[in-house]
DNA sequence: ATAAAATTTTAGGCAAATCTAAAAATCAAA
DNA sequence: TTTGATTTTTAGATTTGCCTAAAATTTTAT
C-alpha cells in the first residue's frame, strides 16, 4: 500500500503516457523519467511483481486496476497541492507543477483529505486538470482539443495538458488562462497554425504544437 | 547547500540534543534517530567533511556555525508546517509533529517564505516553540520551566518541549494548552510532583517528569 | 526473406545509508 | 592502576535505485 518515491513516479508517469497511447514502451518511460532503459526494465519488473502493472517482455506496460488506483491517488495529491499553491500561496501556474512534484510524495490520507476540505473540494487544478476525489473518481468534462474547434465558434479555454514552464509562461504573457474566451478565425493550411481571437479582442496566431496542448469547451 | 533527507535529520536532531547537553554522543544520537551507533559514526564523518559539525573521535559532536544555520532552516520549515496544519487544517497539536516531519524536507526557499507570509508570519508553533525567521533568527521569550515557578504565582503555559503524542494527548485531556493559566499550589517533596491549579479552577497533580516539559511565563 | 537498425534485457558495478559482529579506545571502580 | 564495562569505530554485507556495456530480441527496409 505504501510505495517509494521512485515507484510512485513510475506509476504516475505510466498513467500519463498510457492516456495518450495504450501500451507504454521502455524507452518512452526512460525518457519521461530522465533515466536509462536498463533502469526502467528493473523497476518495472518490481512493479509487476507487486501486481501494479501488466508487462510483456519486449512489448510494453499497462497499469493494472491496482496500479491505476495508486496512480490516481498520487495525482490527487499532486493536483490538490497545485491548487493550494496557486490559490493560497499565489504561485503562478507555471511554478506550481514543480513544487507539487515534491509535495505529492507526502502521503497521509488524512492530511490530503483535510487539505481537500480546506480548499473547498476543488474539482479542477490550476491547469484545468480534474482532481480525483477521495475514491479516485475523476470528473470528466466535455472538452475538445482546440484543433478540433470549428471556425467562428465561441469557446472557453478549459485545460492545458502540458506542464512545461515555457509553454505556460508564453500563454500567460498572451493573457490566455483557464476560462479565457477563445474563437478560431482561420485555419492556415500551410503550417496548420490557427488565427484565434482571445478575450473577444486580440487576434493572434498559434502554432499547431501549441494548439494541440489547449482544450476548450464550446459555449 | 542542499542536504539529503538523512543529513537533515541528523542536523535537526543534533541541534535539539545540543540544546540540552553541550556535546552530543554517538549513542544518544543513535537512540534519537532510531538507528545504530555504527551508522552514526559514518554519517557524522560525512557531515564533518562538509564542515557542518565539529567532531572529535570518541568524544562527541557539536554543530558548526554552518551546521547551526542549516538546522535552523529545517526547524523553520518544520514549525511553519506545524502551524499550517494546526491553524488551517485543524489538526490537533499531538498530530502535527509527525506530519511536519515529512513536509519539512520539501526545501524550496520561495515556498517556505510564501507559506510564512500566508500564515501571517507566526512567531510560535502550536507547541509554543519559536519559529526562526527568514534569516534564522529565533524570538526568545522569557520563559521558565514549570519546575522553577514559585508557589502561588500566576503564569501562562507558553511552551511544551516534548512532542510525544501521549504527553500532548494527556495535556489536552486535562485542558492544558498554550496560553492556559497555571499556578503552583504545592510542591510535594516525596516524589517532586506538583499540585497545580489549571484555568483558575481545577486542581490537579503533575509528576516531575511532566512538569519538566512545560514552560511558562509569569504574568 | 534477410540484413541492418532499433529496442529491450541481462550482467556487472557503483553510491548512499543502513546493518551485524568484532576490534579498539575510553571510562569507572575496586 | 589495572581490570572489566561501556562506548565508539572499523570491517564487511545488504538494499535500493541507478549506471554502462554487451547480448538478445524485434522491427524495418531493401
Amino acid at each position: 500500500m505504501k510505495y517509494s518515491v521512485s515507484e510512485e513516479n513510475y506509476l504516475k508517469v505510466i498513467y500519463h503516457l498510457q492516456d495518450q497511447s495504450g501500451l507504454v514502451s521502455t524507452t518512452s518511460l526512460a525518457k519521461a523519467l530522465k533515466t536509462k532503459p536498463a533502469s526502467v526494465t528493473e523497476m518495472t519488473k518490481k512493479l509487476k511483481s507487486k501486481k501494479l502493472l501488466h508487462y510483456q517482455p519486449y512489448r510494453g506496460f499497462r497499469l493494472t486496476q491496482e496500479g491505476n488506483k495508486a496512480a490516481l491517488g498520487i495525482i490527487r495529491r499532486h493536483r490538490l497541492w497545485e491548487y493550494f499553491l496557486a490559490e493560497k500561496l499565489r504561485f503562478s501556474w507555471e511554478e506550481v507543477h514543480e513544487l507539487a512534484e515534491e509535495l505529492e510524495h507526502v502521503r497521509h490520507k488524512k492530511l490530503i483529505d483535510r487539505l481537500d476540505a480546506f480548499l473547498g473540494f476543488p474539482r479542477l487544478d490550476p491547469h484545468g486538470d480534474p482532481i480525483p476525489d477521495k475514491d479516485g473518481q475523476l470528473a470528466t468534462a466535455d472538452v475538445i482539443c482546440l484543433t478540433e474547434l470549428p471556425e467562428n465558434t465561441s469557446a472557453l479555454i478549459s485545460r492545458v495538458t502540458n506542464q512545461s514552464f515555457s509553454l505556460l509562461e508564453m500563454l500567460r504573457q498572451r493573457n490566455m488562462k483557464i476560462g479565457t474566451p477563445i474563437e478560431i478565425l482561420k485555419r492556415n493550411a500551410f503550417d496548420e497554425s490557427l488565427d484565434v481571437r482571445i478575450n473577444r479582442q486580440r487576434s493572434i496566431n498559434l502554432s499547431k504544437t501549441i494548439a494541440e496542448q489547449i482544450f476548450v469547451v464550446v459555449t
